[in-house]
DNA sequence: GCAAAGATTTGCT
DNA sequence: GCAAATCTTTGCC
């Protein structure tokens, strides 16, 4: 186990810790606007346990789904058990299982009573990084059900490879990497006490670059070719094409 | 009650 | 570029 920032240039992990919350008012408004906004706030992971760090990292790469009209989103078939969350108004986890084995993380945004949510799709870490890489690694053991012990070790030795900004690229590595699951759904993202939650950064926000969302091919026009994916060009955390 | 598909990731051809 | 792994949610009979 490696000593708190030793080597590494990010701030100190007590200082990404004390980032003031993510300001609940900048996600109550218009879903794409808080998508946007969302590009460049920090997310924090408390330590979970002995041992284990602090995780830290810049938001890169989001996708705003917005409202029942909506043919991609969730909320396309109104409140279920599974997305009532996307009614509860700005700044709750939202987080579902997709393809049996990956789960997504979505901060809930908008007025209460609009269906609307930004799922996360890339984080750049700062912080925690051998943490994320743990939990990666917890995260296939748990749902590569036939992954053989050579498997397994195989993965860890990929995982001890892979550059920081692969760590948690693409909504499923975030979640893996953060230790987010389902259980998450509920909680208070803009919470200054959350063991998850959303930090402002600090600073200006970055570039950001419109695209349309990936995955959603089976959604009709025009929500197909909304321009709701929003990503920082020059981070190579991004997941995926950078350009329409 | 059952079949189908999914806001994904990875490895192999 | 294609398919596998895995299981919940939703739609249809």
């Amino acid at each position: 186990m490696r000593g708190v920032n030793e080597g590494d240039r990010t701030p100190p992990s007590d200082a990404l810790g004390r980032l003031p919350p993510f300001d609940r008012a900048r996600l109550g408004g218009d879903p794409v606007e808080a998508a946007q906004s969302l590009v460049g706030a920090v997310l924090l992971r408390e330590a979970t346990s002995p041992g284990s760090e602090l995780r830290a990292g810049r938001i890169v790469e989001v996708e705003a789904y917005v409202g029942t009209e909506d043919r991609a989103s969730h909320a396309r078939f109104g409140p279920t058990d599974r997305n009532r969350i996307m009614w509860s108004g700005p700044g709750a986890a939202y987080v579902y299982l997709v393809y049996g084995m990956y789960d997504c993380l979505n901060v809930v945004v908008g007025a209460p009573g609009v269906p609307a949510a930004v799922l996360v799709r890339a984080v750049e870490p700062m912080a925690g990084i051998e943490t994320m890489r743990t939990a990666r690694l917890a995260h296939a053991a748990r749902s590569r059900r036939a992954w053989s012990p050579d498997r397994l070790r195989a993965e860890a030795s990929r995982l001890a490879g892979l550059d920081p900004p692969r760590l948690a690229s693409g909504p499923g590595a975030v979640a893996a990497a953060f230790s987010i699951d389902r259980s998450a759904t509920g909680l208070d993202l803009c919470a200054p006490d959350a063991p998850l939650r959303l930090a402002d950064a600090g600073h200006e926000p970055p570039e950001v670059v419109a695209t349309d969302r990936i995955g959603i091919g089976y959604a009709a026009e025009p929500w197909k070719s909304k321009p709701w994916r929003f990503l920082d060009p020059t981070s190579r955390a991004v997941s995926g094409r950078r350009r329409r």
